[in-house]
RNA sequence: AACGGCAACUGUUCUAUCGUCGGUUGUGCAUGCAAUCGGAGGAAAGUCCGGGCAACAAAGAGUCGCCAUACUUCCUAACAGGAAGGUGUUUUCUGCAAAAGGGAACAACAGCAAGUGCCACAGAAAAUAACCGCUGCUUUUAAAAGCAGUAAGGGUGAAAAUGUGAGGUAAGAGCUCACACUAAGGUGUAGUGAUAUAUCUUGGGGGUAAACCUUAUGGGUUGAAAGACCAAAUAUACCGACAGUUAAGAGUCGACUCGCUCGUUGUCGGGGGGUAGGUUGAUUGAGGCUUUUGGCAACAAAAGUCCUAGAUAAAUGAUAGAACUGUUUCUUUAUAAAUGAGAGAUUGACAGAACCCGGCUUAUAGGUUGCCGUUUUUU
RNA sequence: CGGGGUGUGGCGCAGUUGGCUAGCGCACUUGCAUGGGGUGCAAGGGGUCGAAAGUUCGAGUCUUUUCACCCCGA
């Protein structure tokens, strides 16, 4: 059985980890989202994936506005993430990552699963298709 | 009754599924899983004031500077806050009335009679006033000119040397007097007081202190990312004790004075910086609610009762359904109309704790209550 | 969380002790000049001084509240 969570361990608190993806992390665009994605040795976090969601000021003035759409892309993150982690499984991978959100309108929960289920595809194909630079990475 | 304004209070509810943070219990002990309980606001906001709390070699003193406050009394831990009162201004009502009185709102309501500055344009003149005018004298046929006096009248302007009446004079003028306006002081009455009122004395004459400033009162500085502790790690900053040295200099608002502390070297002892963590500070408090008593009120006292968020790359959410509220469309019912019933669509404000309290300010759909204004109708 | 600063034509800036009709450069429009364009010369349009109250006879300037943006500390 499958458990829907979204516990400590699955978001990304440290500073030299997300330090360390925005550095040498890669990038891509999938509109309203800008996603920074980085695979990590196998003992550096101790689940599949950690990820942070990011809202800028600059985008929502208000704090109300920015905490609903954080609220709405995690829930999006969490009724959809076994997609991402039986893609990760079958590879043996653990990832760090970023998802901002990059428009200055709000959305309601099934306007934003569309645009978040387009980019998460574009994300799986990402991580299928650069195997040979993540062995570099690795190493 | 409708509409508008202001103030106060309130400011959606329930069920199911999945998830999140904290507490408790059970199980387990590479801290997870299960059950159960709890989980944003009146402004959590702006960060504009006042405290608590913490640190600072003195967190010492004085003078000047700087900043703030400014009718009175009371409330309060404190305040630039609140309550009650006084005074003034505006507006409205009663009223023949800018007499008097009632209601409401507002006030950065100490002092331009302490000094200095400023007052564009217009105007003679914007503060030791004199263009036209008025009066007298001289020259002169007269008109007019010159000299002297004067500030009643004229026009300009936001503002023009206090207003009215009488005396007075060549003409006039607070030049003199009475009344009015107004400052300081004394006395009586009412009041804790601001003040009101009566009276006496000495005066005063444009405005501006959100102009410089004067007077009185208050202010040490910094800010929880303050600070305390623990583990990992390790060149040697720093600290303490003892001994020697006493000159320059340094020290938490700016300057100066006095005072205080530190200093440089050696020995011994203790462990620091950078990086990245955890615990604490941190949620029981000037606390909330109810009742009684005191007070016009703000508020205070007593008794009873309750424990009610604690995150830290930052918790309180998502989905589905139902109800409720408002708006609008359609159907239907009775009807002059308002309205009632049903169905569909749509809507639910402002806004998210970041150490904690007391205020202030600003934002706020809809509902309730109170006050004020306008319009209409009835008596 | 704390501290500091800036808002003036389309853009970049002046305007210091309140005063007459708010200026300057570039840009824009029209005309002249040229075979045409640029350069040049002449004329013109465009502003509730971020917003709202207040003080004052009078506010871009002074005071209060408010909105937006920028920078700094950690």
């Amino acid at each position: 059985m499958k458990h829907y969570t979204f516990t400590k361990s699955e978001r990304l608190c440290s500073k030299r980890l997300i330090e360390h993806l925005f550095d040498k992390g890669q990038r891509f665009v999938a509109f309203p989202f800008s996603v920074y994605w980085c695979v990590m040795p196998n003992d550096a976090i101790p689940d599949n994936a950690q990820v942070l969601i990011n809202v800028s000021k600059r985008k929502f003035k208000r704090a109300v506005d920015r905490n609903r759409t954080k609220r709405v892309i995690r829930e999006c993150y969490r009724l959809h993430k076994y997609e991402l982690y039986d893609l990760l499984e079958a590879k043996n991978y653990k990832i760090l990552l970023s998802l901002s959100y990059i428009q200055d309108k709000k959305r309601n929960y099934a306007s934003m699963e569309v645009k978040y289920l387009n980019m998460l595809n574009q994300l799986l194909k990402a991580i299928d298709g650069n195997t040979s630079d993540i062995a570099k990475t690795d190493n």
